[in-house]
DNA sequence: TGCAAGACGGTTTTT
DNA sequence: CCGTCTTGCA
């Protein structure tokens, strides 16, 4: 047990060793936080405080799951794999699994991922004549989950409005039409969940009693239906239940557009009176420079739990910041500064490019390719998520279970098998009115339309019947051949990528059938319970079927209905990485929780970063600060960041002024890279360009940057994109320039004081870039 | 049925 | 500017 606890600092052991209360653990960027979660999970079972089936750790990503388990297993001589560890949906799937009569829901209810919910939603809105430009199906789709996040059915939305009334009630049609096609949506996991366990006492006690410790990562992140499931779960007002362990961050709180509510973290101290509060504030991570940065810059976030990051590593570097004269020269600057930090013996892989969104990597990547440096981009297709992977995936889904309209209609006529429109709108007529399936209405078909659909249940019904004495991974193969879509691609010009992905889900299914076990004996010291063969349901001490402590999920499901969840919960990685060390680019949304020897935070622009959309959000601008708090604390060594004078974005060339945020930024922790006269930072201080010699060629002698200074002979003396600073207006950017030398008029967009058009002539400006 | 021109929209993302 | 979706035509 000593081994454990090594190596912890105060607050770490603190956090690991805590009675078994609720507690709430502030976790700063970069402070062993996963290091806490684990090794306190570790500690409570090596104490023998608690065993390992009553233990529950949420996390909002497989990844995140599955780096906790690997870490545990490591720590521990235990068999992780029937541990609650996992995503919130994970979790969820693995009870709706088990007491899936009890949620009212068919043995093998499928997953809908957010393009088949849209897919649906479209499909209903037309089925009901709702007019689409009044209603857009994306607007209720957001509407529906919203509502589902907070624990709301259709009946339960405060309708006022017409607009709101019409979508609660579309809402209830699309629930009633999801539940007669067996289907749920990843809000509908957790809804289903949670209104299972309030109704259903016996069972809540039981879970109840069973996890007496849970765990919950990012918990700044868990939106308002998460928290009461919680609660729920935590035993919230009643007699019994486990002590509920938080760890989160409210400044790394980015993800209030999904649903996330960082208020959840106060209304838990309240909730619980949570009496153990540990703020882990020591950084393993950056030097001193990068963590002052971001310790003064969300010092100007108001509402905060507080918290100041430290570190023992000095202070290091200076911050890098650059102004580029356009968004090329800045790509420019960046391929010549990670020439430099490669030359210093940086690998590639250290080194990330961030930006606020994705628009912004195109010129990056543009200038690395005619550079030839590789590079991966993050983010992009998942392996699941492709549409020849999602079309078997739909083959299979049909073969578990025929009533998933979405899959019926995704390959009905793909490879092509002349099932036309006018056929699939005759179907779905008859579906409508019998208020069946696609799948279910196919005999009510005659003629024509009758034997084409005829042949594909066939199809399907053969395929099924055909591979059910096989296992998973030859059922997919059989499927790959039978539905044509190996053929299919196989002729397509540009098709081999997809004929591999196709022949990919084998593997992935053969993975998936190692790796979950299915039938294997349940390891001995797993204790009585688990001497079941794993997966069959068992009757508690307290009267409860439960699952076996050892399964994922039930003997009685098919491994396909475990597979496609599977398909369907856990996306799978990213196009192919690129096998060599290549430079990393991402948003700064995916950068959160990884780290790098050099960053850069590029496009630090006013309307980019802070992004123009935030200003009209409540707090938006405070959760933009968070996210440039998240990007800053990326950096373990060096950190850069850059603006632009000029910009194309959708097709505009854009001036936009630097952002906000170098205001607020301690002023001895930054290195200002190009020349600036008489920056608003530097008014008594003289600043001489090019104070460090090291960086003297960074990227001046540029065309684009040539080109825009010979825009310049205008004879004003001012050029576009130049800043500017106004006695009255203050900080401005020159957007254009109009009528010649004597007459020059500027027009100027000062910020917050608004766009003003100047004379030249009279306006007292100051000049604030070279 | 399939392709091609035109309209449209364009933070951030996981499950 | 550029990718996606719809519409219209052969």
């Amino acid at each position: 047990m000593q081994n454990l606890l090594q190596n912890l600092n105060p607050e770490q052991l603190a956090a690991v060793t805590l009675p078994p209360q609720s507690a709430l653990i502030l976790a700063g960027a970069g402070s062993g936080k996963t290091r806490v979660l684990t090794t306190r999970i570790a500690w409570l079972i090596q104490t023998g405080q608690v065993s390992p089936a009553g233990i529950m750790a949420v996390t909002f990503t497989n990844k995140a799951a599955k780096e906790m388990l690997t870490r545990l297993s490591a720590m521990l001589p235990v068999n992780t794999r029937g541990m609650w560890i996992g995503t919130f949906h994970g979790l969820c799937n693995r009870l709706l699994r088990t007491h899936y009569r009890d949620a009212a829901l068919p043995q093998a209810f499928q997953i809908l991922d957010t393009q088949d919910q849209l897919s649906m939603i479209k499909r209903l809105l037309k089925a009901n004549n709702v007019d689409d430009e009044k209603y857009p199906a994306k607007d209720l789709l957001y509407f529906i989950n919203n509502a589902k996040e907070q624990g709301l059915r259709a009946n339960d939305v405060e309708a006022y409005e017409p607009i709101t009334r019409k979508f609660a009630e579309l809402y209830e049609v699309y629930d009633q039409q999801c539940q007669r096609e067996g289907v749920v949506d990843f809000a509908e996991l957790l809804l289903r969940t949670y209104e299972l366990l309030s109704r259903n006492q016996p069972l809540r006690h039981h879970y109840q009693m069973r996890f007496k410790h849970i765990l919950v990562d990012e918990f700044q992140d868990t939106n308002d239906l998460q928290y009461k499931l919680l609660k729920l779960l935590a035993g919230y007002g009643e007699a019994q239940g486990g002590a509920l362990f938080a760890v989160g961050d409210d400044d790394q709180s980015i993800y209030a557009f999904r649903g996330a509510n960082v208020g959840n973290m106060s209304a838990f101290e309240r909730d619980f009176h949570v009496q153990n509060l540990i703020k882990l504030e020591q950084n393993y991570r950056s030097h001193g420079h990068i963590l002052d940065s971001a310790n003064y810059l969300i010092s100007y976030n108001a509402k905060r739990l507080g918290k100041n990051l430290r570190t023992d590593q000095g202070q290091g570097e200076q911050v890098r910041v650059y102004e580029a004269s356009s968004d090329l020269e800045e790509a420019q600057w960046i391929i010549e500064e990670a020439k430099n930090l490669m030359a210093d013996g940086i690998p590639r892989s250290e080194i990330a490019i961030l930006y606020r969104s994705n628009a912004q990597s195109r010129v990056i990547e543009h200038a690395l390719f005619a550079a030839g440096l590789p590079y991966t981009v993050y983010g992009g297709l998942r392996y699941f998520q492709r549409a020849e992977v999602k079309h078997a995936i739909a083959y299979l889904q049909l073969m578990d279970n025929p009533h998933n309209d979405s899959a019926f209609l995704r390959v009905v006529n793909f490879p092509t098998r002349g099932i036309g429109a006018r056929t699939i709108e005759m179907l779905q007529g008859a579906a409508e009115q019998y208020g069946i399936s696609l799948y279910a209405s196919v005999p009510y078909m005659t003629g024509k339309a009758g034997s084409s659909l005829g042949a594909f249940v066939k199809l399907v019904e053969g395929a099924r019947f055909e591979t059910q004495q096989l296992p998973l991974p030859e059922m997919v193969r059989v499927v790959l051949e039978r539905s044509g879509l190996l053929t299919h691609y196989a002729n397509e010009k540009e098709g081999a990528d997809r004929v591999e992905n196709l022949e990919q889900l084998v593997d992935a299914a053969a993975q998936f059938v190692q790796e979950e076990g299915f039938g294997q004996q349940a390891p001995a010291h797993l204790g009585p319970q688990a001497q079941a063969q794993a997966g069959e349901l068992v009757v508690s001490e307290d009267g409860v079927e439960i699952l076996d402590a050892d399964a994922p999920f039930p003997a009685v499901m098919s491994p396909l209905s475990a597979f496609l969840s599977h398909a369907s919960l856990e996306a799978g990685d990213a196009q192919a990485q690129v096998g060599q060390d290549a430079l990393q680019l991402m948003t700064v949304h995916s950068a959160k929780g990884l780290e790098f020897d050099a960053v850069f935070i590029t496009g630090l622009e006013e309307g980019l970063f802070p992004h123009e959309s935030s200003s009209r959000e409540a707090d938006g601008v405070d959760e933009e600060r968070r996210l440039m708090y998240v990007a800053i604390t990326r950096a373990r060594r060096r950190l850069y960041m850059s603006f632009t004078q000029q910009r194309m974005l959708h097709g505009q060339t854009r001036f936009n002024m630097k952002s906000r945020f170098f205001d607020e930024l301690p002023e001895e922790s930054l290195k200002w890279l190009s020349p600036r006269v008489q920056g608003h930072w530097f008014a008594n201080k003289k600043t001489t360009a090019w104070d460090d010699a090291e960086f003297r060629n960074a990227g001046t002698d540029n065309k684009i940057a040539r080109q825009i200074t010979q825009k310049s002979g205008n004879g004003s003396g001012w050029r576009i994109g130049e800043s500017v600073s106004h006695a009255k207006f203050g900080e401005g950017v020159i957007v254009n320039i109009e009528g010649g030398a004597g007459a020059a008029r500027a027009q100027i967009n000062f910020g917050s004081a608004g766009m003003k058009v100047l004379d030249l002539s009279v306006a007292k400006l100051e000049r604030l870039s070279r």
